[in-house]
DNA sequence: TTATTTAAATAATTTAAAAATATGGAGACT
DNA sequence: AGTCTCCATATTTTTAAATTATTTAAATAA
């Protein structure tokens, strides 16, 4: 590694003589005395060995070997300008690129609409969304290969004390039926009424089926009881089953928002009991923030949901 | 003029850390200690309100914003290497450019071979000759466009002051005839047989005519007896009017060195008559000197004569 | 777990570089 | 000649950057 002959400032100064064809007004246009200008350009002559002004005349003006360095002087300080321009940018949120972890659910009927936010806000800023399961989108978390996720389920142990888990939203999974189903007209329905039902359910290694499981089970329920018609991997899969009536289904409010309204499918009430969930932004307090995921943290998140009331719809 | 927000140490110390994935190997290649390279580095976060490195793990690892940066430094630091071999090459003769002057008689018998003799030596540095009468090649060296010349005539006084004029050969000019001309087998002609002779002679403008002319009145004679049979603008042309017999006249010794050794025309002696000028060697010491114009007045200048020793042809 | 190693941050001191102020000299213009 | 402008130089002051020494934190090994 070679030592350099000059410096960045020993170079402003060389352009602003040149262009100036005056120590005395580059001093000026620089903001600094006319001594520190001719030790400076002596310094730079000195230490290259060469030249650079002609200071007889009226005018300063350059040598051979000076017009030659002034060349790469521009060439250095215009990458020095950009580079500079480059990172403003960054700062504000001019370009960049945001990862973001999500769930299948909220990577799917939540993340949309807040990237889309975020991405009117910030146009300039790309955004990643990974779609994978707690557990990887947690160790993807840990190690920085994403920014910031919203997960629904429990995290491993070891990761939960690594990373920042901050409550976000309570997701409730709301038990759907075919909107001809004879249940479907009844306000309320027991927990025994589940019994009767056939579900439509997500494949049993999903997150999201294991925490409704487990709400299920924790009320009192035996799951094992519960008549299971068929198995999807797909939310989407699931309602199509629900809507044909061939079951019933526990799923979240925010993915079957249209279809509730639409009237397609019903959502019914169960006495004493609330299969509801957790949704919590993870983040790594080990790791650099980059300015987007701040932004979106601070600013987009808190526009779709609080922990006081559940998630909304813009 | 914006102020930088960084050095060109930082981008070195920057480069080094992301090569390195340390800041104390970074430090050892750098030859400083690990503080210095640490407090650089938050110095140039601070400025630029970004984070570069991520510093938590074994290594440390760039961030987003480092990446971008990183890119720019890389660029920018070639910039400067490139510089700083441009410069190198200037000043070992591996490029730039020298600008001669000279008048008609040494730019067209003597630069040419002095100049093949230094581009020989230095191929890499280009020469431009530039072929103007005394005084505009002293107002040129005057004013920079010209790095060195060598003038036959005299200097305006005014410029005799501002330039350095350093005296650096004789220059004899000889009195030629043509080689059936009755007078040519004589060993030595007198003055007044001069006036017998018809000259071919330079146009009254030129400053080899003028100091011919001058010196021939200093010798006591009566140039308007001189027949003049004709004026021409050329020292070739004048050659070929002489061998072809038109008349005789007074040519530099370095212009007929060939014909001389040919036998087409004959060099006379006249007594008591010595036609001589001085070749003087300008150049502006109030301005830059280049490598290359030292390099040429030093070394390849005396090769061709002294003061002396008359001119010689190598 | 605890000890050990390694890396980076921090604190305090020293050193060095780059400013400013003041002054002097040379050329240009009146 | 006299004045003005511009650059160089000398000296002092200020500021920045480097060093040594120490602390903190993380990773490795016993």
């Amino acid at each position: 590694m070679p030592e350099l002959p000059f410096t960045l400032d020993q170079l402003r100064i060389l352009k602003a003589i040149a262009a100036q064809g005056s120590f005395k007004k580059a001093a000026d246009l620089l903001y600094v005395t006319q001594p520190a200008v001719s030790l400076q350009i002596q310094n730079l002559e000195k230490q290259l060995e060469i030249t650079i002004f002609d200071r007889g005349g009226r005018k300063a003006l350059l040598t051979e070997a000076g017009r030659l360095l002034l060349e790469y002087c521009e060439r250095i300080l215009n990458q020095c300008d950009e580079a500079c321009k480059a990172i403003e940018d960054l700062n504000s949120l001019k370009g960049g690129t945001l990862v973001i972890g999500a769930s299948q659910t909220t990577g799917t009927y939540l993340m949309p609409r807040m990237i889309g936010l975020f991405r009117q806000k910030y146009p300039d800023v790309s955004v990643q969304l990974q779609v994978h399961s707690t557990r990887r989108t947690g160790w993807s978390v840990a190690n920085g290969q994403i920014d910031l996720a919203i997960i629904g389920g429990q995290l491993p142990s070891d990761l939960e004390n690594l990373l920042q888990v901050i409550p976000y939203a309570t997701d409730e999974l709301a038990l759907v039926l075919p909107s001809k189903h004879p249940l479907s007209t009844k306000k309320e329905l027991l927990k025994e009424d589940l019994y009767k039902l056939n579900f439509v359910t997500l494949d049993s290694q999903s997150t999201t089926r294991k925490v409704v499981d487990k709400l299920l089970q924790d009320s009192g329920l035996d799951i094992q009881r519960l008549k299971i018609e068929m198995e999807l991997n797909s939310l989407e899969a699931i309602k199509n089953a629900v809507q044909s009536g061939l079951g019933a289904s526990f799923l979240p409010v925010v993915s079957i928002e249209r279809e509730l309204s639409a009237g397609t499918i019903h959502k019914v009430f169960v006495a004493d009991l609330e299969v509801k969930r957790e949704l919590k932004i993870i983040t790594n307090p080990s790791r650099y923030t980059s300015r987007a995921s701040e932004v979106f943290k601070k600013n987009i998140l808190p526009q779709f949901a609080s922990l006081e009331s559940p998630l909304r719809y813009l």
